[in-house]
This record gives C-alpha cells, structure tokens and sequence, in this order.
RNA sequence: GGCGGUGUAGCUCAGCUGGUUAGAGCGUCGGAAUCAUAAUCCGUAGGUCGGGGGUUCGAAUCCCUCCACCGCUACCA
C-alpha cells in the first residue's frame, strides 16, 4: 500500500522566517498533510532546521554566542511562527541536535566514496588568518577586475554582474574582519555528479513526471551538471569520517551535502522516539512511498538532481522523489521581503491582531504557484472580509441563527420528498461546486481556496432561491427542512475547510452541534442526490458565533502605513 | 552572459493535449430580498488574450522573432 513522505525544506537556522518561507514550503505540505490525510492515506511529515554551514559561524560570532545556542534560538524561534500557523511536523529537529544525524551523514559520504562517487581535488582558496578560516566567496570583497567597482563580492560583482572568482581580485578583504586573506593550498572532496547522472540520474530524471516548471529545468542542469565540493575546511558542521580522511583533518561536510539527509536523520529520531527504531526503512527504503519535497524554486537543482543522486549513489535502496512541487517567490506589497530595510511583516505583532487561519487561507489564495505573487494588505482585508467573513462565515450565521430563532437551535426532520427537492435544487440549480480536496491533492492550492468560497456560494443561492424567512409562513416543514439541508451542506463545508482553515473548520463542526474532531472525518464525497445527507436531523446546534470578524479598513490603513514608515526608517 | 518563468477584462487570476459568441472572483453600476457579520441573490460591465510574423479549414492555446517584467546561476523558501 502507498504511504507518504513529505517533507519541507530545511529552514536555515540563522534568521526568523517571514511569509515568503512559509507560503513556499511549509504551508502547502502542511494542506497537503492534511488532506491526505483525512483521505485515510498513510502519511509522515518531517521537517526541522538546518544548522550548519558559515553563514550560521558568522552570524553566531556577532552575537558572540556559541553555535549551538545560536542555532538553538532561531530553530525555537521558527518553530513558534510554524505553531502559530497550525503548522504542524510529525517531527521537528535539527541537524546539529539530531541524534542521528551525524553518523548518518558520514555514512552516506562512505558509502559514495566507496561507491566511487567522490573525488579529491586540491585547490587554492583565500584563507583569512585573522579568523582563521578559509572564506566563502560572499565574504570576501575586492575591486572587480571587470570594471573596477571596489566592492565587488566574492561571487559576483554587484555593479557589473560579472560572475567573479575572489582569487582574481588584487586587494581581497575579509568582509567579517576587514583583513587581507591569504591564498592556501587544501583539498577537498567532490560529488561526482556526472558520473551519478551517467549510471543512474539521467534517465530516472527524464523518465521522472515533474511538473512542467520543474521539468525543462531539471533537463537542463543536468546537462550541465559538474562534479560539486562537498567539504568544507571548519569546525561547525559533521566531520569528514576519520576512516575516508586519508590524513585530512578539520575538515566538515558541506552544509549542503548535509542538510538533505536530515530528513533522513530526523525520520530515524521519529522511529526510535516511538519505540520502533527500525521503522524509518519502511519510508525510506520502501518502493510503495512516495517522497514528496516542498520546496521554494531556489531549491530544485538540490532536490531533484543533487539529493537524488546522493540517495541513489549510496545503493541502500532508498527512494527517489517522486513529486517535488515547487512555488516561486512571494513577495510584499510589490518589493522583496527584508527584514534589514525593514520591508517585513512582523509576525508576533500579525498574530497578536489576525486570525491563523485567516493567514493561511490568503496565503494560500495568493500563493506563488505559477509565477511570482504578493503578501497584499488589501488583499488580506479582502480575502477575509468578502470571501471569509460574507461568503462562508455569514452562511453559517444566517442558517444557525434561524435555527435559534424559530427552531429552537435544532435541525429539523427532512421527510424523503423535501430531500428530493432540494437535492435537485441544491446540487444542479445553484452553480457549480468542486471538490476542494481534488485540487489540494494535485498541489493547486490556490485552486483549493476558491473552490471553497465557490462551494459556501452554492448554498448561499439555495437559501436566496427557497427563501425560508417567507416559507417559514407558508409551510414551516419544508421551510426547515430547507434549513436541515443548509446544515447539511455546511458540515460538508467544515470538512471541506479542514485542511486549510483547521481551527475555523472545527468551530464550525462544534456550531452545527457535531462531536469530535472534523479533521478526523474521513474525506466526503462530492454530494450526489439521494446519497450526500449525515442526517443531521434533531441533533441540537452549538453556540453560534461569528466565524471571521472582518477587518476595518482603519487597521489596513495603519498597517501599510507602519510598513512604509518602517522602509523609510532604515533607508 | 547562460537558463527559466511570466505578460488574458480596472484589480487578482483560470483557460490540459489548438475548434461554437474568450472565462471566474473581486471592484463598479442597476435591481431584488431582509434569515444573516449593512451580509446575500440577480443582472450589467464588451479585454485586438504584450507586439509582429508563421503553421492550420481554424490559435490565447503550436513554431519563430521582438518587447517588458521577474527569478535562478548552485550556503538562508
């Protein structure tokens, strides 16, 4: 039988993440969880930091703070955004806490060695002996050889865009301390990715169904793939194994190389902190899982060429990806998300004044699926007020409190020719409705969103159309048996909504007088005639109350306004 | 430079392998209704589907080219 393994891309542990992060690669997988979910599917999501590499060394060095309490405050501080937004891992770590993680990841350098996999290259870098570390390109700046801007990065130069090798420049300067580094000879290790491609990635890639705006791009790096440095010389990070050093020391493996198998790693601290250590095989060496990677588009060169051939290249029998949906960048009222020019929603602040849900609803909305897309303000407003608020929120006052009022807050009967009735009405007269679960499923989640509001506005029809307020006068009965099938239709819609909207689902399950835990339902149909109904009938309704409080327009007004000020503070 | 993405009604976007009058939501305007969070429902608005060329009986949908915007180029989605 078919399990899923999904995963989000490892945040980095040296900064809070903002709504581009989590629209990208948390979010999504979080819908998706849940939705297979309630569809009885198998599923075990992973998730957790990834805490190693130079930038985190730098930024720790700021602080003057140790490394692993460095990476201890921001992996805590990024689980709180993701607890807030109902974001929720089967298992949470990090790569320099894992208990598996180390071990796992000089395993895997073993094996590709021996494999045949690795190759050893000496070459010459910039060491800084101030602080006595060979530097990454970024931090080194230096006049562009190109066109002489004096500072140029390491990488590329900011003015020319000239792609730059730092050991061309004239004056090379250490960007932490301002120093002059020197040239040094070391040897380093190399992914042999051409030779992965050659055996084995090649033609799983192209034989692979991406999704199409993965896929050209996946043709196309490899094509071009070069063997790829997999260690680096430092001190934070999992060392290279004593028995392949071959009398290197003080060398780390790449935080590239490491951070995808963590969530190998962390899938093997699930198992054993449920007692059942070897219980991780059967997700990852099991040919019925299907691994699922969300991630942001930065990230598809790692894991559909470079983590695939690692998984492959160790022979272990683990499996390949086997959907990688993959969002593009979100951006904020029209620039890039930045938090040093102050171009940042702060989210303690967003979450002591808007609803999660109503986050993740619009985020979803406006995610960037196909193409880039915006954190909008007004958009926010709008999201909750009109499509929130009027459409599904006030479907299920309007009803409920009928019910209050003249049915004493209980659904009433339905007799077998009012079902008929209004089963026809409702299902073929009142405009299209659409499984949102569909759309989820095959990662279209702004799909799924409007597929909701679509679905709360065929009721909303059904109750204009049968008009209960004047038939209530007329035939009471078939008035409340109207009403029965209103209710009917919004415990749907509470299923319909769990995934996206967990906690507003839930409220509106306990409203309509249900016990239990509507994301524990089992997935519904689409309603055909004669086959939809819970028969909800006599069952007593909860307290009523207003699913989404709207937004004034003053509160969006002071919201973009403290984003301005902010921006021109800092400039 | 290389690679990729996007450009469809005021706004945000759907439109898979080409086929009757190009769609939805929001907004706008008009109307209906009054159960409801002044919510809802109905109708309306006419966009040369970025420009040009080509293939075809027929293209928003395929090909070429040009323009614009964006991103990636491998340690922060």
């Amino acid at each position: 039988m078919v399990r899923y393994l999904v995963t989000s891309a490892l945040p980095y542990a040296n900064g809070p993440i903002h709504f581009g992060h989590v629209v990208g690669a948390y979010l999504p997988a979080d819908v998706y969880v849940r939705t297979l979910r309630m569809h009885g599917e198998e599923v075990l999501y992973v998730c957790g930091a990834d805490e190693h590499g130079v930038a985190i060394t730098i930024g720790a060095e700021r602080e003057n703070r140790p490394y692993a309490e460095y990476v201890a405050h921001w992996r805590g501080v990024i689980k709180s955004t993701f607890d807030r937004l109902g974001i929720r891992f089967d298992v949470w770590s990090g790569t320099s806490i894992s208990p598996n993680h180390a071990e796992l990841s000089q395993d895997f350098f073993r094996r590709l060695d021996i494999g045949g996999y690795l190759l050893q290259r000496e070459e010459e870098q910039l060491y800084c002996t101030t602080d006595a570390r060979f530097l990454a390109d970024r931090y080194i700046a230096g006049t562009c050889p190109n066109c002489g801007y004096p500072e140029a990065r390491g990488d590329e130069c900011p003015r020319c865009a000239k792609w730059l090798n730092p050991l061309d420049f004239a004056d090379p300067r250490c960007k932490v301390c301002g120093s002059t580094p020197e040239k040094r000879k070391t040897r380093h290790w190399y992914l042999d990715l051409p030779k992965l491609r050659d055996e084995k990635l090649g033609e799983w890639a192209a034989a692979h169904e991406w999704k199409p705006n993965v896929a050209t791009f996946v043709a196309n790096q490899l094509k071009e793939v070069e063997p790829r440095p997999i260690t680096r010389d430092m001190h934070w990070g999992v060392p290279v194994p004593e028995d392949r050093a071959r009398g290197e020391s003080g060398k780390v493996l790449y935080v590239w190389f490491d951070a995808p198998i963590g969530y190998v790693s962390f899938t093997r601290d699930w198992a054993e902190a449920h007692g059942a250590p070897d219980d991780w095989q059967k997700w990852w060496r099991s040919p019925d899982t299907r691994l699922v990677h969300f991630i942001g588009k930065d990230n598809i060169p790692f894991h559909c060429v470079v983590f695939p051939s690692m998984l492959w290249g160790v022979k272990q029998d683990y499996v390949l990806p086997w959907q990688v949906p993959a969002n593009e960048f979100y951006n904020l009222e029209g620039r890039k998300f930045s938090t040093s020019q102050g171009w940042y929603v702060d989210l303690d602040e967003f979450f002591a004044r808007y609803d999660a849900d109503t986050a993740r609803f619009y985020l979803l909305s406006s995610s960037p699926e196909t193409k880039d897309s915006d954190f909008n303000w007004k958009d926010f407003q709008s999201a909750n007020n009109v499509l929130l608020a009027d459409t599904i929120g006030n479907l299920a006052s309007r009803v409920l409190k009928f019910l209050e009022k003249y049915y004493e807050g209980k659904i009433p009967a339905v007799s077998a020719e009012h079902a008929a009735e209004f089963d026809r009405i409702l299902l073929t007269e009142c405009g299209a409705f659409a499984d949102p679960g569909a759309a989820l499923l095959d990662f279209r989640f702004r799909r799924g969103t409007e597929d909701l509001a679509s679905n709360a506005r065929v009721a909303n029809v059904f109750v204009d159309r049968v008009a209960p307020w004047s038939l209530r006068k007329t035939d009471p009965e078939r008035a409340g048996a109207a009403l029965a099938t209103c209710c009917e239709w919004l415990a749907l819609l509470a299923q319909w909504m769990a995934p996206i909207l967990p906690g507003k689902a839930q409220r509106l399950w306990t409203m309509l007088g249900n016990l239990g835990e509507v994301g524990e339902q089992r997935w519904p149909q689409l309603p055909v005639a004669g086959a939809w109904r819970r028969n909800l009938s006599g069952q007593r309704i909860g307290q009523v109350d207003v699913l989404f409080p709207k937004i004034e327009d003053a509160v969006i007004a002071a919201e973009i306004d403290a984003l301005h000020k902010r921006a021109a503070a800092t400039s």
